[in-house]
DNA sequence: CGCCGTATTGAAACACCTCAATGCAGGTGG
DNA sequence: CCACCTGCATTGAGGTGTTTCAATACGGCG
């Protein structure tokens, strides 16, 4: 069944009857590049999963300084909230296309599910990893390290035609708002990466991993 | 009832029943200063409520480099894993005290309870609402802003014995580690806020904030 | 008193940022 | 089809904030 192998992660497991459900009550919306999910102002509407393209979850200060908290992929589960409030907005950075769950209607559901619920929170888990990993890497690491942690994060979600292909869907700037850099700094750590024979540029949007081993070592937030 | 206040965040509206079990199969541990409560290598044995003294969570990688993910004080729930396996370490700043609730235990008391359930749920939401506050700090924030950002979460923490009074449980190096930067940056950018009048620092480890809307202001991850 | 860990302060080095110029590719209009 | 514009990426030069290394001060405790 197609529906279930694509939310594969959210609804693994999860009883048809369900899933069903869902599928009906769900609906399909479009996002123009750079067009706005919701933003971090609003109140929770739906739960998302994303069918098609790249977005970004971002959070922007009233002084104008934007940090870009993670980006997403097909099959990713977004909207997680815990107040029924955003914290954060969610752009999209290429054509893209989600479904949309009503908020209610998934909680109803997910408290009848004990399978969905504890998918839920599997996916809340594996959110606050990330969250826990970029912490370290913004603390810890130089540019070019940062760097190497984006790439290694972007290769581990395996987008691009082989393993140690990386395409970029973000512009320098996202990269540096997710790094806590600026586009120029980012554009010199990855000439200084290519330059030292550790990754290979073909186009600003490609990125080959030449020594994936030193990507992966030069980028790791785990402690061994 | 004692026990129940102490634990209010975590307990609150939990069955009575469900409580007291809890309290029966725990036990109390003491901590020496900078004494491990566990590392990040071991696997989930319990998880634990702090009653007294502060501590911190951190996580160092091989290369030797450690990043304080937070600091928590009394009635904070900790140890919250979702893969059974630790990422980070938990030491002790102070001597301190913890309650631990064996995993199996906790977990089979969790599915009987959804209330208990739900607050573990609330729980980790606010934990992941603090790495994310922490991400935006690392990433958008200079020196002085990353201090005020600490200094404001610990008076909102309201320990101390006014709410513009910040007792500093921490050296200037665990400050540092918990905002990416170094001790000698630390105690610089504390002796600016305190030349521009914003603190005051009787001590070392007591800050009296003369500026607490300054203060906020400067060190505010949020947007508006 | 003298030791030791912590905190502060200073000077110099360095990484990153800022500002500015150039290059490059895609799209539009003449 | 080419000229031109526009947005993004790269590169350079100089400035700034943070780090590094080193010296000094402070405070608790033997």
């Amino acid at each position: 069944m197609a529906f279930a192998d694509y939310y594969g992660r959210l609804f693994e497991g999860v009883d048809e009857v369900i899933v069903g459900e869902l599928e009906r009550v769900s609906v399909c919306r479009s996002l123009e590049p750079h067009g706005y999910l919701f933003d971090q102002y609003s109140q929770a509407r739906g739960v998302y999963v994303l069918e098609q393209g790249v977005i970004m979850i971002e959070r922007s200060s009233a002084a104008g300084r934007r940090q870009i908290l993670g980006f997403s992929y097909p099959g990713d589960f977004v909207g997680l909230t815990h107040d029924g409030s955003f914290e954060y907005s969610v752009r999209s950075l290429t054509q893209a296309l989600v479904r949309e769950f009503p908020i209610a209607v998934f909680r109803r559901l997910s408290d009848a599910s004990p399978q969905l619920k504890a998918n839920v929170n599997r996916i809340g888990g594996s959110v606050l990893a990330h969250a826990i990993d970029q912490v370290f890497a913004l603390g810890q690491k130089r540019a070019h390290e940062r760097v190497c942690y984006l790439l290694a994060e972007i290769r581990r979600r395996g987008v691009g035609p082989d393993e140690n292909t990386v395409e970029l869907a973000m512009t320098r700037q996202d990269i540096a708002d997710y790094l806590g850099l600026t586009m120029e700094t980012v554009s010199r750590a990855m000439r200084r990466l290519s330059d030292d024979g550790i990754i290979d540029m073909p186009g600003p949007q490609t990125v080959n991993l030449i020594e994936p081993a030193a990507v992966l070592r030069l980028g790791s937030v785990k402690g061994d």
